[in-house]
DNA sequence: GGTAATAGTGGGTAATAGTGGGTAATTGTG
DNA sequence: CACAATTACCCACTATTACCCACTATTACC
C-alpha cells in the first residue's frame, strides 16, 4: 500500500493544474500509471487515489445492485465528482473545476498525506475543520487507537 | 467493465443530438462497436449503456419468466423505452424526444457517469433529485459501504 | 560553501472536443 | 406517385485542453 504522509503548502494555477510534492510521487506504484482519480473527499476537500488504490474501491462499488434505490443514489453522488488524471510531463495533474468549487479552493492549497489518499484543502477550510473539533489530539488517540498501537 | 464517472454540463441541439463526453468515450470497449442502448432511467433521467454493458442487461431480463404477469409487466415497460443509437461523425447520438419528453429534458442537461451506464438528466430535476434526499454524502457512504471506503 | 540537478510555477501554441447548421437521402403519408 | 417531414451525412466555428518550453527557488552533492 502507498503510504501517503506530510503536509504541502502549494499552489494552484490559472489552469487548475496542481503539482504532486515529489514525497509523494515516489511512493506510487508503477502500475498506479502515472494516474489519478480526483474525488470529492468527505469534509469539505478534494480526495485523490492512485489508480491501483481507486481500483479497489471500484471493486466495492460493482458489488451494488443499480436496481436498488439507495444504491443508484450512492453511485450517483460518489461517481459523479470522479474523474481520471495523468501526470503531464512537469508531475502536475488538473483538478476540475466542480472540485475546485466544492472544496472552496482560490489558488493557494495545502495538500496532505492520508495513508492511501492524497488530500487537497484550501488552507482556511482545513484551519477551520481543525478548530472545529471539540477535543483534542491526544482525546481522538485514544478513542480510535483503543487499547494501544 | 466499463466505468464511467463524472460530471459533465452539455447541451442538446435543435435536431435532439447530445455529444458524449470524451472522457467517457474513452472507456468504451470495441465490442460496443460505437453503438449505445438508450432508455429511460430509474428517476427523471435518460439511461444510456454501450451495446456491450446491454448485453449484460438483455440476459437478466431473459432470466425473466414471461409466463408471470409481473415479469411481463416489467418486461414492457422496461423495454419499450430503449432504442439503439449510433455516434456519428461529430461522436453524437441521437435521443428520441419521448425519452427527451420523459425526462424533462429542454436544451441544457447534466450528463453524469454511473458505473455501467451513463445518466441524462435536466439539471433543475437533478437538482431536485439530489436535495430530496434526505441523508447527506458522509452519511449515504457510510450505510453502503459500510466500514468506510 | 559553491555548483549542479531538480522541484515547483507559469505561460504560448497546436490539437481537438463540443456545438451549430446546411443539404442530400430516406421515410412515410396523402 | 408526389409531397412533406424526418433522418443521415457533411462542413464549419469556437472554446477548451494537451503538449511543449522556460524560468526560479530549493535541494542534493562534491
Amino acid at each position: 500500500m502507498a503510504t501517503f504522509m506530510g503536509m504541502f503548502d502549494y499552489s494552484i494555477d490559472s489552469k487548475g493544474r496542481i503539482s504532486i510534492p515529489q514525497k509523494m510521487r515516489k511512493n506510487i506504484k508503477p502500475e498506479a500509471k502515472e494516474t489519478f482519480v480526483a474525488t470529492r473527499g468527505f469534509e469539505k476537500c478534494i480526495a485523490i487515489y492512485p489508480l491501483d488504490e481507486w481500483e479497489n474501491i471500484e471493486k466495492k462499488l460493482s458489488s451494488l445492485n443499480s436496481f436498488k434505490e439507495k444504491d443508484r443514489l450512492f453511485q450517483r453522488t460518489f461517481l459523479m465528482w470522479a474523474s481520471h488524471q495523468e501526470l503531464d510531463s512537469q508531475s502536475r495533474i488538473t483538478l476540475p473545476k466542480t472540485l475546485l468549487d466544492y472544496a472552496g479552493i482560490k489558488s493557494e492549497v495545502k495538500i496532505i498525506g492520508v495513508g492511501e489518499r492524497i488530500e487537497v484543502w484550501d488552507p482556511e477550510a482545513f484551519d477551520k475543520y481543525l478548530n472545529s473539533q471539540s477535543e483534542g489530539y491526544e482525546a481522538i488517540a485514544e478513542q480510535v487507537m483503543g487499547l494501544g498501537i
